[in-house]
DNA sequence: CAGACTATGAAGAGCATC
DNA sequence: GATGCTCTTCATAGTCTG
């Protein structure tokens, strides 16, 4: 038996032969469904064609959250189709008004239930008399019905839109049924998750994360969604002012305590019931991420508080993440040797050319491009114009780029970007962790991984936790910081079940993982899609649960530096949050089910 | 065609000042 | 608290080149 992926046959996962009927087939590189898709729920603006089925698909969509016909179709009327964020944030308004006990048990699937129109009815229909069920759903078209009936059965908008566009519309439901049974792979819901509880239900209905219990979970963070972080701000007064929907970064960046102060800063965190583990896990994300995101991310991780930190209190370069995780914070402890926490330290020969009117004593953040030639060979020209000493305005245009683009000084006059391996160096990869790829991935690569001193020292308090090593689910594993952090810890690794998209970067962390003679085993997955409950149960009682949950999900949408889709949470790539908050609560489920 | 190269701001935190 | 300024930001799209 062959767990580890054929590096050969590349991206297939060579999982043991179940007759799932997936080998030899191409891996399902992410695949985003557009945004006509039924089901999407990213803001998109169809043409009146596909309007009415674009209502459909939204009512159905929300109808799978188990909200009524009618408050979805009343907040769809408010607010159009195009945000269906602010129609749920309707929708959840709705659900705290009407506090009916009959609404909030709900009907056993979770969907809309006589009594949930009646009450609604009785609250206002005063904008509904023109509108009844009937006529909504006559008004379907017969694909729009039996995607309403797909959901009605328990399955996601978007599995069911799939079904009907693999299978044809005219397909019998049942076969349509079966097509999503058969599909290994799960469909991202870009904006909640909710819709994921109606697929793991074959698990979790027999456990305390029924649909319906998902459901009153959204209904308590919408009235929960005032809630501050008091304590984060009671511990640094120095936060900026923070909106309803915010969450504060501290000031300094600095989490729960660092390496040198963790006596000084003793805090006090109380985990939410189920947010304790296990397994544990940890999940990381940009810190300046776009307003709001945080909150949600937190509300989805069992409102665990987040960690914010900032790496330039670890290495020499700055890295604001965010950190939420259910592991203990005593007893931490770092890496040693500590990496230098200054340029000149970390390289000394720039400090020969380094002006004195550049007081940068540390990088900014490390990112995945770097600066053009073009750029460098202007300031080399402005300087060698400005002579001696050049002027305030050439100093401040000099550094102005040196800042953005992390630029050292190499030579007179001469400022270059950092090389991979310094790069490597700084997030403390070993050296020539990523070589042998292109000179552009490794920086994509390493810009986009953890800073390993700053995650190891988070994941420090495992190492006599499980002396015997522990089982890993890494999500997201990029090149693999998290396995480099455990191991730079001296934890051992019994299993590492990985999911990256990247061919390149699987081929990083497999290469790491031989060289560094590593006797556990390394399990590798292309795609957090494929990761289904069907496999996670299999991994599962074949390795007796995972011990760490672990991974940063895609920040593209997020990052500050994009300028094209800055999108939020419900981003193309950033969106695969959900998809960490689902595998992670199938584990939880699966491992409590055991 | 892969890899290298280049141009492309806005959002929002932090800070000083009033 | 309001305002204005400075500074930072796990990037994307298009083009060029060998």
């Amino acid at each position: 038996m062959d767990w580890v992926s054929d590096s050969d046959g590349g991206d297939e996962v060579d999982w043991e032969s179940d007759g799932e009927g997936e080998e030899g087939q191409a891996p399902p590189i992410r695949d985003v469904p557009s945004s006509s898709e039924a089901g999407s729920s990213k803001k998109d603006s169809e043409g009146g064609a596909s309007k009415s089925r674009s209502n459909s698909n939204l009512t159905a969509h929300f109808v799978a959250m188990g909200f009524s016909e009618k408050m979805v179709a009343k907040a769809i009327k408010g607010n159009g189709e195009g945000d269906s964020e602010a129609i749920l944030e309707l929708l959840l308004t709705y659900g705290a008004i009407d506090k009916s006990p009959s609404q909030e048990e709900g009907s056993p699937a979770g969907c809309s239930s006589p009594s949930d129109d009646d009450n609604w009815d009785e609250d206002d229909n005063s904008d509904l008399d023109d509108f009844e069920d009937k006529d909504f759903v006559e008004e379907l078209a017969e694909k729009d019905k039996k995607l309403l009936t797909l959901v009605e059965m328990g399955f996601t908008t978007k599995e069911a839109a799939s079904a009907i566009e693999r299978c044809g519309q005219d397909a019998p439901v049942s076969e349509l049924a079966d097509s999503i049974y058969a599909a290994q792979t799960a469909e991202t819901d870009s904006i909640y998750a909710a819709s994921w509880s109606a697929q793991d239900e074959p698990f979790c209905r027999f456990t305390s994360f029924s649909r319906d219990n998902k459901r009153r979970k959204f209904m308590e963070d919408s009235n929960n969604k005032r809630r501050r972080y008091i304590d984060q701000k009671n511990r640094n007064k120095n936060v900026s002012h923070n909106d309803d929907d915010m969450i504060a970064l501290p000031n300094p960046m600095i989490g729960f305590g660092l390496p040198t102060n963790s006596m000084m800063h003793v805090v006090n965190r109380r985990l939410p019931e189920a947010a304790i583990g296990p397994p544990y896990f940890y999940y990381e994300n940009v810190a300046l991420a776009p307003k709001g995101v945080w909150a949600t991310i937190s509300r989805f991780l069992y409102d665990i508080e987040p960690e914010f930190v900032d790496s330039k209190y670890f290495c020499a370069a700055a890295r604001k993440r965010g950190y939420i995780h259910n592991l203990p914070i005593e007893n931490r402890f770092p890496l040693l040797p500590m990496p230098p926490k200054t340029i000149h330290e970390a390289f000394p020969l720039t400090k020969k050319w380094w002006p004195s009117w550049d007081h940068r004593t540390q990088f900014n953040c490390l990112q995945t491009c770097i600066a053009s030639a073009k750029l460098t060979e202007r300031i080399r020209r402005a300087l060698i114009e400005s002579g001696d000493l050049p002027s305030p305005r050439v100093q401040q245009y000099v550094l102005n780029e040196c800042r953005k683009w992390n630029l050292v000084w190499v030579g007179l006059n001469k400022v270059a970007p950092l090389e991979p391996d310094e790069i490597e160096y700084l997030l403390g990869f070993p050296r020539n962790h990523t070589r042998g790829i292109s000179r552009t991935e490794r920086y994509r690569s390493l810009g986009n991984s953890f800073q390993v001193d700053t995650v190891a020292y988070h994941l420090s308090v495992l190492k006599d936790m499980f002396p015997n090593g522990l089982t890993v689910l890494s999500l997201f594993s990029g090149i693999g910081g998290a396995e480099v952090a455990l191991h730079r810890l001296g934890v051992h690794m019994k299993t590492v079940v990985s999911v990256e998209i990247s061919e390149i970067n699987r081929n990083v962390l497999r290469s790491w993982w031989e060289q560094t003679n590593q006797t556990g085993k390394l399990i590798e997955f292309v795609d957090v899609q494929q990761v289904n409950s069907d496999r996670l149960e299999q991994l599962i009682s074949t390795f007796g649960g995972f011990d760490l949950v672990i991974g940063g999900s895609p920040c593209n949408n997020l990052a500050g530096s994009n300028r094209h889709s800055r999108d939020g949470l419900e981003g193309e790539q950033s969106a695969l949050f959900y998809h960490y908050f689902r595998i992670l609560d199938l584990v939880k489920c699966i491992m409590g089910k055991n």
